[in-house]
RNA sequence: UGCCCGAUGGUGUAACUGGCAACACGCUUGAUUUUGAUUCAAGAAAGUCCAGGUUCGAGCCCUGGUCGGGCAACCA
């Protein structure tokens, strides 16, 4: 069976447009509001975008939809730029909303002129009071029908500066009427007296969305203009401006937007964690930002693939996070360098390896890519292993060390449990062990077949670095279906911190964005807090663990 | 008492546009393994929201329901 996936319906849709002729190109474009940090949810869309542009031939233009400039700030443009380029995509054209508020105002005074568009005096309350409800109609504005001139006169004065915030608006002339809300006059222009990140202080007037969205893109000669299942209602406005300015005419097609589980997915919110201190910022490796999975070491390759693989559909959806988790390991097992480093030790001392003797034993730095070669790890007889690999005593089917049990230790030998070493509490601190010297890794002798293999640090020559555990940000699935406020549901303990864990030396020349396999551990990349005194890791995801899921079900 | 979307294994997406429901994740079992990782093999799991209709044949078309979601920011 072929694994042609089927086409979604956007890329049906663009297939027939091109096929039947109505676009020899197709342009497609990413429209984010410059008032956040990118997401998960912007990383479907611009894999979408950019997607649809680069399989079908194509363009994709970067528009920031900065008509508010009061929530809009250059940081946040600097960081979509940087999000999109560090996933991969390169946009035709860096473009602002804002660089069309000069044609924007002419397209306004088109529809002053043709009796479509008039100034409103009334206040927001009594705007939002006339336009009815979903089930009851509208009621014309008492200014719903002033003359041209004087809406003309009016609305240049508007933009001269003449009146206050909230004072007028202008209104397009649809249908008080009409069985979509979104039909009945809406606001095309608002009065702000505020500074915008871009044009400054040359406008007191602003577009809406709706005045300014499919306007852009019929500037730009948009062919296919694709946004969230929200936007659907709006479909008939966007056509209606492009109709009566007799622009080019851009189509807007909808999909559903990304939901994942443990996890939230909206500007505000996010926003909310933010502000409020629940997370350490818009990068905090918990977020679903993707300055954050970033910083957490996902790679953009997994991340394109994961987009990829959850589809495009116009129908609610809720994504397992092990859908993306799944994505980022099957990467990452093929890149990341295998290094041992102990989390939580405890001490052992081969008995009959020589006090102050010291070997170097080569381990893989990747079994699954064999132009990796190897790098030297340190022996003595003294080392760490991982306290949660003994048991004095092990259920049945525990296969690492026990006493008077045998076990590999990773790249080394076979060692023995010989005795162990209590305090007064009557906790293990030490462990003897013997090793047997014929079972050396890569020349074993020995015979022996052990069924556990661990990793170990010898401490002599052991690196301290920084460990961060990163778990679920919310503790349950759903978190949009939950009542209450959503931060009810925060995970207490999605970060974790080892300050102190032990590492071989070759940890020392991690260096920017490498990625670690800490074996048996996870994958790791250093965090952007990491420097030459004190080396700090982000746990990217953990390897899948058939011993904790045995241990879980008991 | 409106208008608009949607409904396929646990999750997500397919099904040559009317021809015996497939792929991925997850799950189960087994093999291999110097990472209880990886890899490999096998398997369980939906008869497509419901009821009618058209048809030799319907997940796809028609009708009527049901359920879920959206729509009344000078936000996008």
């Amino acid at each position: 069976m072929a694994d042609e996936k089927g086409l979604n319906f956007l890329e049906e849709i663009v297939e027939n447009d091109l096929k039947a002729g109505i676009y020899k190109n197709i342009i497609t474009r990413f429209p984010p509001e410059p008032n956040g940090y990118l997401h998960m949810g912007h990383a479907k869309s611009i894999c979408l975008n950019f997607g649809l542009a680069l399989k079908y031939g194509g363009k994709t233009n970067l528009r920031f939809d900065d008509t508010n400039p009061v929530t809009e700030e250059t940081e946040y443009v600097e960081g979509i730029k940087n999000d999109i380029k560090w996933l991969g995509f390169e946009w035709a054209q860096e473009l602002y909303a804002s660089d069309y508020f000069e044609k924007l105002y002419e397209f306004a005074v088109v529809l002053i002129n043709k009796g479509l568009a008039y100034v409103d005096d009334s206040s927001s309350e009594e705007i939002a009071r006339l336009k009815g409800t979903p089930t009851q109609a509208g009621t014309d504005s008492p200014y719903r029908n002033r003359a041209v001139e004087e809406n003309q006169r009016l609305f240049s004065e508007m933009r001269a500066g003449k009146y206050k915030d909230g004072e007028k608006v202008l209104r397009a002339k649809v249908d008080m009427a009409h069985p979509n809300m979104h039909m009945r006059d809406p606001l095309m222009y608002r009065i702000k007296h505020a500074h915008h990140h871009r044009t400054g202080d040359a406008w007191c007037i602003y577009p809406m969305y709706d005045f300014a969205h499919g306007q852009s893109d019929a500037i730009e000669n948009i062919t296919h203009s694709i946004c969230t299942l929200e936007f659907i209602p709006h479909r008939a406005l966007y056509n209606w401006f492009i109709e009566k300015l007799e622009i080019y005419p851009s189509q807007q097609y909808e999909f559903a937007r990304l939901n994942m589980t443990y996890t939230v997915m909206s500007k505000r919110k996010l926003l909310q964690l933010v502000n409020e201190g629940h997370v350490r910022g818009w990068d905090d490796p918990r977020m679903p930002t993707l300055s954050a999975v970033r910083r957490r070491g996902y790679t953009p390759e997994s991340i394109r693939d994961f987009c990829d693989k959850i589809g495009v559909a116009k129908r609610e959806n809720l994504i397992d996070v092990g859908l993306l988790e799944f994505c980022v390991r099957e990467h990452l097992n093929k890149i990341a360098l295998r290094r041992m480093v102990v989390f939580d030790p405890l001490k052992v001392v081969i008995i009959n390896y020589p006090e102050g003797k010291s070997e170097m034993l080569p381990g893989e730095n990747n079994p699954e890519d064999h132009d990796s070669g190897n790098r030297e790890i340190p022996f003595t007889n003294k080392l760490y292993i991982e306290q949660e690999d003994f048991m004095e005593n092990p259920p049945k089917k525990y296969f690492r060390l026990a006493p008077g049990e045998m076990v590999r230790l990773k790249s080394a030998y076979i060692i023995k449990c010989e005795e162990m070493i209590k305090d007064d509490s009557g906790k293990v601190i030490e462990l003897r062990c013997s090793y047997v010297p014929e079972s050396k890794s890569g020349s074993d002798t020995s015979g022996l077949k052990v069924k556990g293999t661990i990793h170990w640090v010898s401490i002599p020559t052991a690196v301290t670095a920084e460990v961060r555990l990163y778990d679920r940000l919310f503790k349950v699935e759903n978190v949009g279906d939950m009542e209450g406020d959503f931060k009810e549901y925060l995970h207490p303990n999605s970060l974790q911190i080892l300050q102190n864990v032990f590492a071989e030396p070759s940890i020392k020349s991690a260096v920017g964005d490498e990625r670690f396999q800490f074996l048996r551990k996870g994958y790791f990349t250093l965090d952007q807090d990491s420097s030459m005194d004190k080396l700090i890791f982000n746990r990217t995801v953990t390897l899948n663990d058939m011993w904790a899921k045995e241990v879980k079900k008991g």
